[in-house]
DNA sequence: TTGTATGCGTTATCAA
DNA sequence: TTGATAACGCATACAA
C-alpha cells in the first residue's frame, strides 16, 4: 500500500504539498500540482480513508434510514443507493426506520452515535416526518431527501416529475382510444399521489374527456391488498372502464389479479399501467406497462449531493428533478372495439 | 468521546494494561482486570473502531457479494443481512457480483482492495463458484457461505433443510385430499431444486402415491417468466393435477397467473404452494401459501459466525440447519370433490 | 508558495 | 504481570 510519504518523495515534495493537492488547496503552483498528480498516478495511490477519518473525527460514510421493505419502490431504491455509495467508493450504513416504534428518537440517536455519520439519505416517508427533521437539526446532521412530499430547508432533494409522468401515461390511453379511464390513488399523506392524479386528470381535460369521479378511487395506501377492493369495484361498474391508471405497480397487480379472476382479458378487455417498474411489473402476465423511475440515477445524484454537502451552502436548498421513462409493455392495447 | 488514556488514568494503569483487557489478554492479574473494567463501566467507554482498523490495518467490516437484486430471494436476504449486520453493530460493504461479467475477477480483487474486508458473506449463487474461492482463498478471505450448494472446506454454511420442508408441503397437500399432485422444479444448478423435488418425491412414495414424471416439470429456472410455459402445459393437461407445488414462490405465481386466465378457479380448482415467503407471495390473490425461509435467524447466524470466524479453527467446518415454518395461506384448500 | 513537527486512539515492541 | 514509547497514515498549526 502506497502512502503519502511515498508520494512526496516520489514527487520530491513535502507530504504536506501533496496533501493540499489532494484537497484542492487554493495557493498552489500549477507545476507542482501537475508533479504530484503524475506522482500519486505512478505510484497508484489511494488515500487511505481510515487514517483520514482518524485524523478528522468524524466517519465519512453516507447513512440512510429506510422503512419497510418489502414494498417494491424501497427495496429497488435500497438497492440502487447500496450500488451507487459502493460505485462512489463511498460506505453505507443503514438503519431501518419505522416511526410508528416508540422507540424511534432513541432508536436514530443510538444510530448516529454509533455510525458517526454526519450525511443522511432520506426516502419515503421518513423523509417527511417533521419531527425526524427536528432531531436531525439539532445534532447538525445534514439530509438529501429523496422524492419528499415538501422541501426542507437547508435540504437538497431530488425527485422524478409524477405530474408529467402521469400525463404522459394517461395520454398514452387515449392515444389508443381509451375514454373511460379509471384511475386508483396511492396513500393520500404522500403528494406523489396527488402529482400522478393531477396529471391523470389535466391529459384527460387536454383531450377534452369528462373526469368521472366514480372512476377514481382511494385505496388509501400504496398496498396490493387495498388496491384489491378498489379494483373489484371498478371491474363490476355497469360501464366499466376500458383502461386502468394505477399510482403504483403493487396496485395495478391487484387490478390485473382481479380482472383475470372475473374474467376480464388484459389487454383485449382492459389495459392497464403502474408506476415505479418494480419487480412485480415483470412478474406478471403480460407483463405491466409502468412509468420506470430512475433508481439509478437518483442514488447515484443522491451520493453526489451528500458529497458536496460538505462544501455547500445550507441555506441554500437545491432541487433536482430526474427524467423518467415509460416502459410499453403486455397490459395495455388499443380500446375495445366495444 | 471517552479514550483509552482516560480509562488507564481513571484505573492508575498503563493504556497498555487496558488494551490487554479489551482483548482479552492470557497473563493479567483478575484485580487488575477488575479494576480496568469498572473504569470503562464508569467512563462508559467504547473503543474507537476507526483508531483500531487504523492500527491494526485491516477493516473490521463485513463484505457481501451479491447477485441480481431483481430476484425475491436476494432482496429478502439482502436486507436480512443488511438488518442483522446493523443490530450486530457491524459495517457491511457490498458488491454487486455477477459471474457472467468477464471483469469479475478485477472487480471482485477491486472491492476487496478498497474495502479491506476479510471477511465475506456469500450468497447463491456466488456461493457455489470454485473460482471465486479460489481466488478468495489465495487471498486469505474467510467466508460464510449460505445455502451453498456443497461445503468448501474451511467455511461455514448456513441452510434451512429444503428437502423436510418441500415433504412437509407436499404431506399438506396429501392430507388434504390431493392425489394429482405437479411439481414445477427450480435451477438444475442448484441443489435446493434437487432437494425439494426429493422432498416432493418423498411424501409421495411415503403415502403410497405413485410418482407420475408428468407431472414434474422443471423450468430450467426459479424465474417466473420460464415457469408459465410449465404451468401453462400442466394446466392443459387431459387430466391435470389438482395441487402444484413449485420450487419457489415466483414460479407458484406463474402458476396462479396462468390458472386465472384459463378460468381454473384457485384454490377450489387446483391448490398452489411456493417456496421462500418472498415479496411476491404476498401480492397476489389468494395469497400463496409457502415455506418461509428463516431469512432473519439465517442472516444473524451469518453475522455470528462471521465474528467466530477469526477465532476459529479454519479446518473445521460447521454446518448449522435452521428451522423453517410452513406459512398456510389463501392458495391451497382441499380437493376438488369429483 | 512550501516544509516541519505534532497529534488523532489504538496496538505492539521491548524492557522492567 | 506491567509500563513507556513507537508506530499506523493523514491533516494542520506554525514556521520559513
Amino acid at each position: 500500500m502506497t502512502t503519502i510519504t511515498e508520494v512526496a518523495q516520489h514527487a520530491g515534495v513535502s507530504v504536506k504539498t501533496v496533501s493540499r493537492v489532494m484537497n484542492n488547496y487554493e495557493h498552489i503552483s500549477p507545476k507542482t500540482r501537475d508533479k504530484v498528480r503524475r506522482a500519486m498516478e505512478d505510484l497508484s495511490y489511494a488515500p487511505s480513508s481510515i487514517a483520514r477519518q482518524m485524523r478528522m473525527g468524524d466517519s465519512q460514510s453516507i447513512g440512510m434510514l429506510y422503512g419497510d421493505p418489502s414494498g417494491g419502490y424501497q427495496s429497488r431504491l435500497n438497492h440502487a443507493v447500496l450500488k451507487a455509495c459502493s460505485d462512489a467508493r463511498r460506505y453505507l450504513a443503514v438503519e431501518l426506520f419505522e416511526e410508528s416504534n416508540p422507540e424511534w428518537r432513541r432508536q436514530v440517536e443510538a444510530f448516529l452515535d454509533r455510525t458517526k455519520v454526519q450525511n443522511l439519505i432520506l426516502v419515503p416517508p421518513m423523509c417527511d416526518s417533521a419531527e425526524l427533521h427536528m432531531l436531525l437539526q439539532e445534532r447538525g446532521i445534514r439530509t438529501v431527501l429523496i422524492s419528499p412530499s415538501r422541501q426542507i430547508s437547508g435540504s437538497s432533494s431530488i425527485a422524478m416529475d409524477d405530474r408529467l409522468a402521469a400525463f404522459e401515461m394517461t395520454k398514452y390511453f387515449i392515444d389508443l382510444g381509451h375514454n373511460r379511464i379509471g384511475h386508483i390513488c396511492g396513500h393520500p399523506g404522500h403528494v406523489a399521489s396527488l402529482l400522478r392524479r393531477q396529471g391523470y386528470e389535466e391529459a384527460l381535460k387536454n383531450a377534452g374527456i369528462d373526469i368521472d369521479e366514480a372512476l377514481i378511487l382511494g385505496a388509501g395506501s400504496f398496498f396490493f391488498k387495498d388496491a384489491l377492493a378498489c379494483a373489484e369495484k371498478m371491474l363490476r361498474m355497469e360501464d366499466r372502464p376500458t383502461a386502468i391508471f394505477a399510482a403504483n405497480d403493487e396496485m395495478a397487480a391487484a387490478v390485473i389479479m382481479m380482472a383475470n379472476r372475473i374474467g376480464i382479458q388484459v389487454p383485449e378487455d382492459l389495459s392497464v399501467a403502474g408506476f415505479d417498474n418494480t419487480a412485480i411489473s415483470q412478474t406478471m402476465w403480460p407483463e405491466l406497462t409502468t412509468v420506470a423511475q430512475p433508481f439509478g440515477e437518483i442514488a447515484r445524484e443522491a451520493v453526489r449531493l451528500v458529497s458536496d454537502n460538505v462544501k455547500r451552502d445550507l441555506s441554500v436548498s437545491a432541487t433536482r428533478v430526474l427524467p423518467h421513462e415509460i416502459l410499453y409493455r403486455g397490459s395495455t392495447g388499443p380500446a375495445p372495439e366495444n
